[in-house]
DNA sequence: GTCAAACGTTCAGCGGGCTGAACAATATCC
DNA sequence: GGATATTGTTCAGCCCGCTGAACGTTTGAC
């Protein structure tokens, strides 16, 4: 059971995720910068956007989100303002060091080939990657396992 | 820029290991247990092991091991025993528990189509991550990007 | 206008990764 | 034997997920 082909699929991805995300540290630590800062920075390359919003799009929820936002505020890379039509909420816009910074690692990432050229057919995996997000992450609220038989 | 597909495949990977745990959050918490403690008692399948061999084989750092083991120890679920021949080393062994609730979870995932159903081809997502996992997690000491331009 | 419900955000605290540093036990080199 | 690595584990503390609870704002029922 030592060996990855016969672990929970949970684990073979949290780990396949860790394994990545290690590769990008040091762009990552450079910067001033996180893998979680780094995909609201990618959302909100759209536009600005509320910080709820931002929370859903990313399937985080709102505390987590608010905390990203905190960092990547205190790092400059975004702005935050209150919403003149609803006082509850607060719009998170890009700035332009954010942008910046945002762009160099769409670039770095497209030429990465050396850390996921391991992998025999990479956009097929993320297609699949993509499929399970998007069919388990639209209502991240409900209960996806049955009652399991309680023992 | 909002839609998975644009995702780096870090934040894929790591979005679709935490919808694939919570699916099985319901099945842990009544057993007072975590997907950290689930591939420990998976690994221990094949006999006794130091703490050290786990951490390596689970691609996590012997601190974290070392408070995993910790909880299950706390739990019932593993003990732990100095090595008689290297008194620096602990002998993690699990206990009848311990098989009884990773039988059941084994059982669990098997019969398990709706959650990763959605997937067209499982088996093929499954080995993909296999290899992305046996490739990069060799050696996890290693940097895996280059120097990355210093400015 | 007032009260209650819903919404958006934050605070407190936990699990699970990580790094850096400390420590005991072992191995190695002289 | 004694000084010096090296190994296995733990402690302190950080980031990023999470839940539960609190707070202010807005909305809606009355």
């Amino acid at each position: 059971m030592t060996e990855p082909h016969t672990w929970p699929t949970g684990r073979l991805l949290s780990v396949a995720a860790r394994l990545v995300e290690h590769s990008w540290q040091r762009f990552l630590a450079t910067r001033d910068l996180t893998h979680a800062g780094l995909i609201v920075l990618h959302l909100l390359a759209d536009g600005p956007c509320s910080q709820r919003s931002l929370a859903q799009s990313a399937r985080v929820t709102d505390q987590t989100m608010s905390r990203t936002v905190e960092r990547l505020h205190r790092a400059g890379y975004v702005s935050r303002d209150a919403d003149p039509h609803d006082r509850r909420r607060t719009i998170i816009s890009v700035t332009g060091e954010g942008r910046e910074v945002h762009a160099e690692a769409l670039r770095a990432e497209r030429e990465d080939p050396q850390v996921l050229g391991a992998v025999q057919d990479y956009e097929a995996l993320r297609g699949q990657l993509v499929e399970l997000v998007m069919s388990l992450g639209v209502d991240r609220a409900v209960d996806l396992r049955p009652p399991a038989e309680p023992d």
